[in-house]
DNA sequence: AATGAATGAGCATTCATTCAT
DNA sequence: GATGAATGAATGCTCATTCAT
């Protein structure tokens, strides 16, 4: 019961802004959910912009630290391509909270984010760049594709169904049949013939 | 000059809805940048929300009829994709402040607009799902690809690199590449082998 | 139908005041019961407060001098104050609008209506204490009530009766009965023993 | 000085409504006289209106309530009326503010107050109704009056006085009185002869 | 540290009035 | 005279943030 207020918190504006979205998302109903008072929240946080941020800085860590675990069991770039969009579909499945919030807010948090570039978002992008740069050395993907545009192409895909999936009320979409309809595309669309 | 004056209102809300998004633009600021009165944006809409809406309702139905002109020229489902893709990363570049608010705004829309479902948004979903069935009956596309994931796959690839460039403040990126680049993944990526 | 502008706008503003309250009312609302266009108004009247002060000098002068003329054809005290209480009730009933201005936004007109004193009201209130002097010289009423007093609670007697039928939704009660009653207990209240 | 915040701004609320009128009463201006800021008021009361209704339901208690203590102590029924009018009159003078309220603004608070009845008011009459039947059934009064019309009546006459009383700037009239001629004026309209 | 009552700047919206046609 | 589109000052209410307890 007791745990880390701090997380409590974290834990509750994530529920928050992604049912109600950043500014309709109000600070007591943060502090309810989280149990705490409407003042403790500045205890840990300097505003609501940077509960915000911290929410991307802090919960995105163990997501790309467990979708790098899971790439290193795998030598061959397409594998790690098949896992990273499994992975990442199955995040959706298991955060759709947290999927939210990247999928949507993030898109728009340099607008009220004051200065906020999202690194760890970049990071998380990198990750696919850096796939798709071994796979082109590991001679498994064409060459005459820019890694940085593959990489964007990927995660859009990816996202745009994980979004579509997130707004469904019904949720009666299948994200592994997803998933494996995209690896198809992409796989073959990047393969070395 | 003195066209319009919903048109004009329309346009500084586009503008102003795209720079500073929905929550932050000021109706107050709209209204300069339309040069007219705070209450004359009420003479034409109902209130902040469905200034929003019209945006979508009536400035995305000349970017659809526009699309929907340009497939008609072309025979093959290869060619219109090719298309597709050019003319929206064309669209971008040339209406970058909608772009934003296609992109961004309308994605959370659900969110604060009560029970607004973003018709139009689905309908241009739509041409790429007919342009998949065609191909696949045309015998131009795998057979094994649902059509609804892959317009999701499509538009979410291409809107990642809209939104990219819309985000990057130099716009040093040249979209026509980024277009050559993805029709080269997905197209190889359904082709019939 | 083309009667007179300045007469329709008079008309329309007693009707909607009536229904809606001074503040409520929207100007535009008494332009369009009055079929002309806003502006209108505006020719006729200096502005919304001319408007209701207008409704009290001008409406009210016929309903004073067809109330004088009723009193002449009477001779004694108590028949002018049993036809003055008659009068006034028919007068609630025959323009019920009219008499709830009279009733409820006079009374507070001196909030909003800059330094307005409502002359023709006490005119009105005159007629009431002038009656009660006659009766004194005549000898009909007693001696040690002070007319003003008077008048006063023979008035304020008429309109709560009058205040609480136009309220009433249903208008079933019966106001020529309610005169009756008044009259019953006001003329032994005041008559000489 | 630092009583209940909500105390204070009921009462605040009295004054400024009472002097200004529900309509040009200002949010800001009762903060401002109850020395709190505007939302404070928002935290008590659901907005303008739910104030002004707070006010005829709390503040009207305890006047009824003292109204009956006072009344309890007499047995007659013609005594009952005079407390009546003398206590009432009282009130008027020792709450000019509150009488102000009752007698103008929650005539017309149907208009505005969305469905408001105004219980409160309805059980103020009561009261007189009650004691004319008394007085009819300890013979006191006359049989030929209905208890409904003459609450209206000896209401109307009390409320016109106080009404005169309270818009008249210098207040030299003496309710006192007034009290005694409206009791000398009743009393014998409604005695049993 | 924790609370939550209090704060007050900020903003969407209304509507009496004006004025170009 | 007549119009009604345009104006913009005015205000009720919200909610992120503070601070006395």
């Amino acid at each position: 019961m007791t745990t880390d207020k701090r997380e409590r918190i974290l834990k509750a504006a994530i529920k928050v802004f992604a049912r109600d979205g950043f500014f309709l998302a109000k600070v007591e109903e943060i502090a309810k959910v989280a149990d705490v008072a409407t003042g403790t929240i500045y205890l840990y946080f300097e505003n609501k912009d940077d509960l915000m941020i911290s929410i991307f800085e802090e919960e995105m860590l163990p997501i790309i630290e467990h979708m790098r675990q899971e790439l290193t069991a795998h030598e061959s770039a397409t594998d790690k391509l098949i896992v990273f969009i499994n992975q990442h579909l199955n995040l959706i499945q298991d955060h759709p909270d947290m999927a939210q919030l990247m999928q949507v807010e993030l898109r728009q948090s340099s607008k009220f984010l004051h200065g906020y570039e999202g690194t760890r978002f970049r990071e998380y992008l990198a990750i696919i760049g850096d796939i798709f740069k071994l796979g082109q050395a590991q001679k498994e993907f064409r060459d005459d594709i820019n890694p940085s545009i593959f990489k964007q192409v990927l995660f859009g895909a990816v996202d745009q169904i994980a979004t579509n999936w997130t707004l469904s009320k019904t949720k009666r979409i299948h994200l592994a049949a997803s998933a494996q309809q995209i690896s198809a595309i992409i796989l073959r669309g990047v393969a070395k013939q």
